[in-house]
DNA sequence: TTCCGACAGTGGGGTCGCAAT
DNA sequence: ATTGCGACCCCACTATCGGAA
């Protein structure tokens, strides 16, 4: 080759993130990791770049690896045979493990399953004990150095000279990390020109969490521009040349999936090209059905039309980012609201606006939102750019919640930074019939790092047996849910699960038998889904 | 010097299609 | 016909670092 690189060897990479996994410092993370980049090649580089952010393939792209815990788990054991060969086997290139995963992506159809396992073996093979684990943490998102997307864009602005503005404007509209790595080693210079086009995804831009409407105030001013929050699914549509696609958050491409959002798309703006976002919902009788069902539509292919028709997407658009041939992720949201409504057909598609000067007004609108079954409300800076990926408080939501009292039947031990720990707690409710608590589900969040380290100290002392990770517990400790909406279960013996759920407070002067009944929580249940409109079968 | 924004890490609910059983 | 797996839809919350104030 004529690069003047020497090929990198997978297990370099492994020792650079090793490196970086050791010191606690962002800005000594990103040396190290922008000095091993700077060794290689623009495409070892890409490559690379994507693996220590935990991803194969780039973001917009849908293969699939087919490869999960119970596979790998399988392919394992062949570490613990003897090697058959005679002399070690070559360590792999960097290029060489990704050219392997294209080929294991690429497998399909009957003994898929054994052709995955033949692969990672010969791969696993290959690697010593360590560069499997890592190997292992790349493929399951998982890399754990302290160090994702975030720190890879500094280290590839650091090791390229682009300012890291241009470098993370790169990969908002890139939507791959290995992609801003490429261009940053090949054409520097043409990295700060790029800009969102039609028909390649845009990560979309996030809120912030707000927990009352005097924050929404507090943060954004008077008045506020508010919107319904919607819960739905996010797509972001491109349409143009005769074309439509649909996005999802996360990037895939799922049009097929979604023929009746295209049509509403198609019939609801007149316009040459353009990129809008919005949120799908699905609805019956005008009223959004529980999420839970709308679930049922989603990666759904192939469908007959008259089940497509028994739960159709309705959808509302609230942005435009591109617009015949011009991006406007620099426009303002004021700007970008107005040239939104004026490319729709009707107002009917967009989400349902208010601006609201007072307290008062801000909250009749939420009141409205939750009381028609939505999740409540978005509040947007309207002096604010659209920033692809980034979650800020330019747009704020304030979503709904209730809260049950429940007892801990059960807790799992931590990983990571939580091992040592019981983190992750089973959630009772009391059941008067059979005089039993009944999980409702499980949370590992609302706790700090000292409330879990007592936490796992008072449960040991109610232990009554351990199952692997799961430490069974006398029913003593109460503690307060904060949940967004409860769902039925086929999974808990209550039939119930809360969604979201998280503690907000230990409530040592509670006894379990004070806890919420389960007849209260299908109270409140049915009374939800009144609220929608819903009714199951 | 203190404050706060962005990032990383830990793990929750559900449903589908597909291959294996 | 049923089951297990993998992918992906919705995420919330706390700790930490380092630049902003």
């Amino acid at each position: 080759m004529s690069t003047g690189f020497v090929v990198a060897l997978f297990r370099e990479l492994v020792e650079a993130a090793e490196a970086a996994g050791r010191v606690s410092g962002r800005k000594e993370k990103v040396r190290i990791l922008s000095e091993f980049l700077g060794r290689l090649s623009p495409e070892e580089a890409s490559i690379a770049a994507r693996f220590l952010a935990g991803h194969v393939f780039p973001e917009y792209d849908n293969r699939e690896l087919g490869v999960g815990y119970s596979l790998v788990r399988e392919a394992l054991k062949v570490l613990d045979q003897k090697p058959l060969f005679l002399v070690e086997p070559q360590p792999p290139a960097i290029t060489e493990v990704y050219r392997l995963l294209e080929r294991i992506a690429g497998v399909s159809g009957e003994g898929s399953r054994e052709k995955k396992l033949k692969l990672l073996e010969g791969l696993f093979s290959r690697l010593s004990r360590k560069e499997v684990e890592y190997l292992l943490r790349i493929l399951f998102g998982e890399v754990r150095i302290g160090a994702s997307t975030g720190l890879l864009l500094e280290a590839i602005s650091r090791l390229s000279g682009v300012p890291y503005g241009d470098v993370l404007h790169a990969y908002m509209v890139l939507s791959d990390v290995g992609d801003v790595a490429f261009k940053a080693l090949e054409s520097p210079a043409a990295l700060g020109k790029v800009d969102v086009s039609l028909f390649h995804p845009v990560k979309p831009m996030l809120a912030d969490m707000a927990y009352n409407v005097d924050e929404l105030f507090q943060e954004h001013g008077s008045p506020l521009h508010l919107e319904y929050k919607y819960d739905g699914l996010r797509v972001q549509i491109h349409m143009g040349r005769g074309k439509v696609r649909v996005f999802s958050r996360r990037l895939s491409d799922i049009t097929e999936y979604v023929p009746d959002v295209v049509e509403r798309a198609v019939e609801g703006l007149h316009v040459e090209e353009a990129v809008v976002d919005g949120e799908a919902v699905a609805v019956i009788g005008g009223a959004p059905v529980p999420f839970q069902e709308l679930l049922r539509r989603v990666r759904r292919k192939n469908e007959r039309e008259d089940f497509l028709k028994s739960l159709p997407f309705e959808l509302h658009l609230f942005d435009v980012i591109y617009l015949n041939g011009k991006s406007l992720v620099r426009e303002p949201y004021s700007t970008r609201s107005r040239l939104l409504r004026e490319i729709v057909v009707s107002e009917e598609i967009l989400a349902k606006k208010t601006v609201a000067y007072t307290r008062q007004e801000a909250l009749e609108f939420y009141e409205s939102a939750v009381r028609s079954g939505n999740e409540g409300v978005m509040s947007k800076r309207h002096s604010s750019v659209y920033k692809p990926g980034i979650r800020g408080s330019d747009w704020l939501k304030l979503k709904s919640f209730d809260t049950i009292d429940c007892v801990i039947i059960a807790a799992e031990w931590g990983h990571g930074r939580r091992s040592g720990w019981l983190s992750d707690y089973h959630l009772g409710v009391y059941d008067e019939e059979s005089g039993r608590f009944l999980s409702v589900g499980k949370t590992f969040k609302g706790l700090s790092d000292a409330e879990f380290e007592e936490m796992t100290k008072r449960l040991l002392q109610l232990k009554v047996r351990e199952e692997g990770y799961v430490v069974y517990v006398k029913p003593e400790i109460v503690v307060e849910v904060d949940y967004s909406e409860i769902q039925r279960s086929k999974r808990y013996p209550s039939g119930f699960a809360l969604r979201f759920a998280r503690i907000r407070r230990i409530r040592f002067d509670k006894s379990p038998y004070e806890v919420t009944t389960l007849r209260e929580l299908r109270e409140r249940y049915l009374r939800s889904i009144r609220a929608k409109r819903w009714s199951p079968q």
